[in-house]
RNA sequence: CGGGGUGUAGCUCAGCCUGGUAGAGUGCGAGCUUUGGGAGCUCGAUGUCGCAGGUUCGAAUCCUGUCGCCCCGACCA
């Protein structure tokens, strides 16, 4: 491709409304442009981006014997009523009517529509046995898209369906997807970690995410320094099985109130009456859509939403409102307590921790008010104690004990064993070996395409722009032509044809650019490998040939250059190559599905 | 949804408080010089000041509404 007739509109500025490096970096390279929030055109040098991931994913799917369907976007309401999902999937389900005023969605997954597929041609277990998936446009009603193609409300999405007649094959169509999104992350230059997860509105009771370790990442990790304990915060558990704690005094009475002007928070708290924050107990007031509730926690540990959910038997539960804070406690937030609020919510959870604690600090449901030398006894209610809080660095893995710390990431994928909850309320049944009527046993496995592009740039970048894994990477090799010399641009040009020849993707830039816009453009780009041909190498009779991330530098004679930049390329796929082979190996052990 | 911010040239932004002919840098076009890390000089083109109302002799500026975008949202309880 030559530079001078492609689309590629750089800039040199940073959009004002990018924060995020991949978004700030997609922008300015040409890659992406926004249309309206959450949704994105993809530039030609994005999408070979994103069709490169593609290309890594439809590998490895069709490696283990998946078959690549497309199935429609455009969904009518009554198969989500079937499933119970078009009153439970809430406001992300984009909803419109047609002509005829019937009731359509958007598809933001395909559990629905592949069931019915496979429903209407599944009779016999001989049938069973198979994997379905498609790449296609997604589109979710996200609350708040941020972070450009990262977190969309439109995006593309590899969805994979696996079909089996008992929970034992059904299993290892599990366990295989595993493998093949270990290799899918590794080909594609990813540091990740496949942590536990929460099922959520897909359902199922086995799940994995494939996390893109990244400080950027939304999603906290938990992750045990000495086992392979790897779990997302949401789920991890507090408190392991010999876990206990004394019960603090029951006795109450001697609780006292205090001024405490201005302090809302724990810290302003503490250092106002000079106690520890372990010695404050936080009143979270929370609502589940229905009714509201009051959650305790130490002042020092946060609370887990979904956890506390669960506790609860809501699907979601969220923080209350600051109106509902003041109607309920009677004071401004900040100042919300434990003691008296039994009547005014539905129930008082409360962390386990938080039976141990006596003589503690907490809100007085008075403004600039809170109470001291408080006991359990004074609440006045029943509360109910539950594992409730985040875990944080420092805490105790629950399988071995050792420490664990966290980490974040970015969710590049998720592994879901279903089991029968599609297709038995959908009916999708066949007859098994003894003549018996079964539900068929399902998996679905979702890799997001394009937010791997952008998982990608967070992970591999630098101050000057994009350093692109070689299977992601727009063109593998950069020839920039310096100077307006005949020479120097029959050279470029040779070497370009001869590289495309080789089966590359290579990029020219024979644009009337003086030198220093063409490196500059190039290191924003990011393409891995640069041969630079200029007069003065030509002159020399050495032509400079580099990586983009720095580990090659090698000035080589011109009729040479062809054959080495190929040959890094073939190093660098051999070697995302090996390393996919070694991380497949050990997935198994490492999620715990294999001892 | 709540809170905060922002919208002026392709891009980044100034001007707004205190109303009076629309600005800078960068980019873009032409010319000369320059040519291995975002060149210099000269000349030039570019705006429904997000949109709709209102106040006013006069609105980018003040008022009302509306739309878009960005950031934050137990860690304050």
């Amino acid at each position: 491709m030559r530079y001078s007739k492609a689309f590629i509109p750089t800039m040199r500025h940073v959009p004002k409304e990018a924060t995020m490096a991949s978004h700030v970096l997609l922008i300015r390279s040409g890659s992406v442009r926004m249309l309206s929030k959450g949704i994105y055109s993809y530039l030609p040098l994005g999408w070979r981006a994103v069709e490169n991931v593609a290309r890594v994913v439809r590998e490895e799917m069709d490696r283990t014997g998946a078959q690549e369907i497309l199935m429609p976007f455009v969904q009518p309401a009554s198969i989500w009523q079937e499933s119970g999902r078009w009153d439970g999937f809430g406001p992300e389900l984009l909803r419109f009517k047609n002509r005829e005023g019937a009731d359509y969605a958007i598809g933001p997954t395909h559990e629905e529509v592949v069931t019915d597929l496979v429903r209407r041609e599944i009779r016999s277990y001989k049938q069973l046995g198979f994997n379905l998936y498609q790449i296609q446009t997604k589109y979710r009603d996200e609350p708040r898209p941020r972070a450009g193609i990262l977190r969309g409300r439109e995006f593309i999405m590899k969805d994979a369906y696996s079909f089996d007649a008992d929970a034992e094959a059904a299993q290892r169509s599990y366990e295989g997807m595993v493998v093949a999104y270990a290799r899918i992350m590794t080909r594609l230059g990813l540091e990740f970690r496949a942590v536990q997860a929460d099922t959520g509105a897909i359902g199922g009771d086995l799940s994995h995410e494939f996390q893109v370790t990244t400080p950027s990442g939304e999603d906290v990790l938990v992750l045990c320094d000495k086992c392979s304990y790897a779990v997302n915060v949401e789920m991890a558990p507090a408190y392991g099985d010999g876990w206990t704690c004394t019960p603090g005094e029951a006795q109450g009475g001697t609780s006292s109130e205090v001024h405490t002007p201005g302090a809302h928070t724990v810290e302003e708290v503490s250092s106002f009456l000079g106690v520890t924050a372990q010695d404050i107990l936080k009143t979270v007031v929370l609502h589940d859509g229905d009714h509201h509730h009051a959650a305790l926690v130490r002042g020092d540990r946060e609370l887990n939403l979904l956890k506390t959910a669960r506790l609860l038997g809501v699907r979601e539960v969220f923080l209350a409102g600051d109106e509902d804070v003041r109607r309920l406690t009677g004071a401004d937030v900040g100042f919300a307590g434990p003691c008296g609020l039994e009547k005014k919510v539905e129930s008082i959870i409360a962390d386990r921790e938080v039976e141990g604690m006596a003589g503690f600090v907490c809100g007085a449901n008075r403004t600039d008010h809170h109470l001291k030398d408080v006991h359990l006894g004074d609440i006045g209610a029943d509360v109910r104690f539950a594992d409730l809080r985040k875990v944080t660095d420092g805490d105790g893995c629950p399988r071995c004990g050792g420490p664990i710390h966290t980490e974040k990431g970015i969710e590049g994928g998720q592994t879901f064993y279903l089991g029968t909850i599609y297709s038995e309320k959908m009916d999708a049944t066949f007859l098994d070996s003894g003549g018996k009527s079964r539900a068929v046993e399902m998996g679905c496995y979702g890799i997001g395409i394009t937010r791997l592009v952008a998982a990608a740039i967070e992970q591999h970048h630098d101050e000057n722009g994009i350093v692109w894994p070689i299977e992601v990477a727009p063109y593998q090799v950069h020839v920039l032509q310096l100077g307006a010399g005949e020479q120097a641009a029959a050279e470029a040009e040779r070497i370009h044809d001869e590289l495309e020849r080789e089966g590359l993707d290579v990029l020219l830039d024979d644009r009337k650019e003086r030198p220093g816009v063409k490196f500059f453009d190039a290191d924003l780009l990011g393409i891995p490998v640069r041969i630079v041909v200029g007069e003065k190498g030509l002159k020399q009779g050495a032509l400079e040939v580099k990586t983009r991330d720095g580990s090659i530098s090698e000035s080589i004679p011109p009729s040479d250059v062809v054959g080495r930049a190929a040959g890094i390329v073939s190093d660098l796929r051999d070697e995302a190559l090996r390393s996919a082979g070694e991380r497949a190996g050990s997935i198994l052990k490492e999620t715990g599905l294999q001892k």
